[in-house]
DNA sequence: GCCAACGTTGGC
DNA sequence: GCCAACGTTGGC
């Protein structure tokens, strides 16, 4: 069975404080766990096997810093002790040349339309397949 | 069901 | 460190 569904684009937040790209890429993999927001759970619940996600950097020089993959797709998360949350297991794919940061993002017209802009509280977002394109080849620069 | 108070996120 | 934006909580 291939391509019964088509593979969607993400972006997922994250203060470099508190766990960065450096970590990610020495973990090999990471579970997404603490997500307590109710969009951004539907978001994660939303990701399939093998999505691509941008890896945001907030707060501290906010920027795209990588790709990751999708490798386990949504099930409890095991940190929260009550309500009904979600998390899911992202591997890291590669790491964008440069930071796109968020400044350049809002510089880009065609990329100043996104939820990253526009709900700038979202951790976990949608982004469309020539956004995530865009950012890629700006970072690969 | 409204809305004020409060807590958190995240840009600057 | 400040503050705007916004989600959540709780009183009524």
């Amino acid at each position: 069975m291939k391509k019964s569904t088509l593979s969607s684009c993400w972006l997922v937040k994250q203060e470099p404080t508190a766990y960065s790209w450096a970590t990610f890429i020495k973990d090999g993999k990471t579970e997404w766990t603490g997500v307590r927001n109710f969009q951004a759970r539907n978001n994660l619940r939303a990701m399939k096997k093998g999505d691509q996600v941008l890896f945001y950097h907030s707060v501290v020089n906010p920027s795209v810093v990588g790709v990751a993959e999708v490798t386990q797709t949504a099930y409890p998360d095991p940190t929260a002790t009550e309500g009904d949350w979600s998390a899911i297991i992202l591997k890291p794919c590669h790491a964008l040349k440069h930071p796109v940061t968020l400044a350049a993002i809002k510089a880009t017209p065609a990329l100043a339309e996104m939820a990253l802009i526009k709900q700038s509280r979202l951790s976990v977002m949608p982004v469309t397949e020539k956004e995530f394109e865009m950012i890629v080849q700006q970072g690969n620069h």
